[in-house]
DNA sequence: TACGGTAGCTCG
DNA sequence: GTACGAGCTACCGTAC
């Protein structure tokens, strides 16, 4: 292997100049927690330079010039570009071949996994957590960092032939820059490789949290849950936290039939529990209450309590899994801020001079469930701009939509939600009471099932397609609209995928849209959550209005380009804190 | 005392 | 025959 050292100004500038011949980049870096040490970059063929910026502290300015043509290839290059956004270094697009190997369905996708998978061979990752602040690196350290961009230009030629395997072919995206320049034409891998880049922005930009709001809650619920804590312990000698004490305390004690778990422990989850909250005795009545009341408090306390756990100044930075589940939707972490409870998002804030400007997809899961499965019906009904909800209520209870009850349409939207993912009747019927209150009968949960599926023949002719996959090869191969292949191995699995993949890929691409028309026009936004079907933009107060058009026109867009029968519609409004 | 599994709850 | 996808905390049993 060939690899050049550069700790001089004129080396520098001497490789700069071959290495501004090529458009794409592969590139590695390893880093002190603070800084960068060494950046190694090298063409699709020659030798691998390894620039030493501790000694030539011009090399970012040198480098931030000519990266900006560049399209980058590396290995989870989300952690190289937040270094880079410290300097104010952009590539001009990216390519990363941990994405890749995500998207190719392998579960191990570290580098050394990942050339492990296509070679066979083994990569020596020793150095990796050595000590890369050292005045006089080591041969061994300098052959590592060589080695790691080295292998990056076999997995970037074995991931782009695989990504690229029977792509759905999107004419307005190959008018990208990461089409253009990685030559790559599957639509999903050209949104997720132009993704990286946004997403390693939004974990460098983080949130701004009210910390004054978190400790006025916190003392307040802790005062509330401390008191039924002692209350309950007085009463009833039992740890309110321990679900276990407290499932054999009803069994036992109180001689209630309970429901056991798989593993055999007493269920006491709250749907469990609220059975008995028309107990004809008042002890247990009020027992209950208290439980349910104590839970719901202190999961807001243990909420406030993570959040808290990851400030820093006024501010949290969490982290996002770009692929963060089987389907191609993100996860966060540390914190997990897709699950904060709608009562405490007002503890996400803007910053000061700054609002939130909120986006999100109206029932967009329905939406791209008539169009991948081209139900006639359905399609007409939304693109009418009718409640689809209402519209399904009204067929199954044979009234007309104006006469609809609040409680009929909730009924309905569980039942759209549910049968186009293969709900049974009976969870139908216990979904309908524990979501909404509705008590429904077996046979009611029946007919209910029966004229949804004689209305929309579109849902049917798709199930029976993946009943018949399914017993015929054991498993279903699906794609979602931008041509992610996922497979299932049950019936529920091959509903779902598809569509949570669809949603996921629309709104990475409305991101995407949203931040070139924010870079095209110079306003200061950026976005900073992300949460599955909703995009949180922090922006100036004055700007907020151009904002909010910008990215109700990027979620519509997107939406134009992914659903080729149905309309997309969001809605978009301003708030200082994340409020819905 | 450390760790893994489970239950429970939050979100979409 | 089966709605699906996540992360975090506390508890609880087991291993050391």
């Amino acid at each position: 292997m060939n690899y050049i050292y550069i700790d001089k100004e004129p080396e520098l500038k001497k490789a700069l100049e071959h290495l501004s011949k090529g458009n794409i980049w592969f590139i590695d870096t390893e880093t002190t927690p603070k800084d960068i040490r060494l950046f190694q970059v090298a063409l699709e063929k020659g030798p691998i330079y390894i620039i030493d910026f501790l000694y030539i502290k011009s090399a970012k300015d040198f480098i931030k010039d000519i990266i900006s043509t560049k399209g980058i290839v590396g290995h989870n290059l989300k952690f190289d570009l937040k270094y880079f956004l410290k300097y104010d270094i952009h590539p001009y697009t990216t390519f990363d071949t941990m994405i890749g190997a995500q998207l190719i369905g392998l579960n191990r996708v570290s580098l050394s996994n990942v050339y492990n998978h296509f070679t066979g061979e083994v990569l020596d990752k020793k150095e990796q957590f050595s000590n890369w602040g050292v005045k006089e690196l080591t041969q061994n350290q300098l052959l590592y960092a060589a080695k790691d961009v080295e292998v990056l230009r076999l997995l970037y030629e074995k991931l782009k032939k695989e990504l690229d395997k029977e792509p759905i072919i999107i004419d307005i995206l190959q008018k990208s820059r990461v089409a253009n320049v990685f030559n790559l034409r599957s639509s999903y891998a050209i949104v997720e490789m132009g993704f990286v880049q946004e997403l390693a922005k939004i974990e460098y930009t983080g949130i701004s949290i009210d910390q004054s709001e978190i400790e006025k809650q916190k003392q307040a619920l802790l005062s509330k849950t401390q008191k039924i804590a002692m209350d309950f312990y007085i009463n009833y000698r039992i740890d309110i936290s321990s679900p276990k004490k407290l499932g054999e305390f009803l069994e036992k004690k109180l001689k209630i039939p309970m429901l056991h778990t798989q593993k055999d422990n007493i269920s006491t989850d709250d749907s469990i529990l609220m059975e008995y909250l028309d107990n004809e005795d008042k002890k247990v009545r009020d027992l209950i209450s208290k439980v349910l009341e104590f839970r719901k408090l202190h999961k807001l306390q243990e909420k406030l309590e993570e959040v808290l756990g990851y400030s820093q100044n006024e501010r949290i930075h969490p982290e996002f899994w770009q692929i963060g589940t089987i389907t191609g939707r993100m996860s966060s972490l540390k914190p997990n801020v897709q699950n904060i409870p709608r009562e405490l998002r007002n503890i996400l804030k803007a910053k000061e001079g700054y609002t939130l400007v909120i986006g999100d997809f109206s029932q967009i899961e329905l939406r791209i469930a008539a169009d991948y499965v081209g139900d006639e019906i359905m399609i007409s009904v939304i693109n009418k701009g009718e409640d689809l909800h209402r519209f399904t209520a009204s067929i199954i209870t044979n009234k007309d939509p104006k006469d609809i009850t609040k409680e009929e349409r909730q009924m309905a939207k569980a039942a759209n939600f549910g049968l186009i993912y293969g709900m049974s009747e009976r969870s139908l019927a216990i979904y309908a009471k524990n979501s909404y209150g509705v008590e429904m009968t077996k046979e009611e949960a029946r007919r209910f099932r029966d004229v949804f599926f004689h209305t929309f023949q579109g849902i049917k002719a798709w199930h029976d397609g993946i009943k018949k996959e399914l017993r015929t090869k054991g498993e279903v191969h699906t794609k979602t609209m931008l041509g992610k292949p996922l497979t299932a191995h049950t019936f529920t699995d091959a509903a779902n995928y598809p569509i949570q993949g669809t949603g996921a890929e629309l709104l990475k691409l409305a991101v995407l849209i949203f931040a070139q028309e924010i870079k095209k026009s110079s306003l200061d936004a950026s976005v900073v959550n992300l949460i599955h079907d909703e995009i949180v933009v922090e922006t100036k107060k004055d700007q907020a209005t151009e904002v909010s058009k910008l990215l109700e026109k990027a979620m519509k867009k997107a939406g134009s380009i992914v659903l080729r029968h149905v309309n997309v519609e969001s809605e978009v409004i301003t708030n200082n804190t994340w409020i819905k």
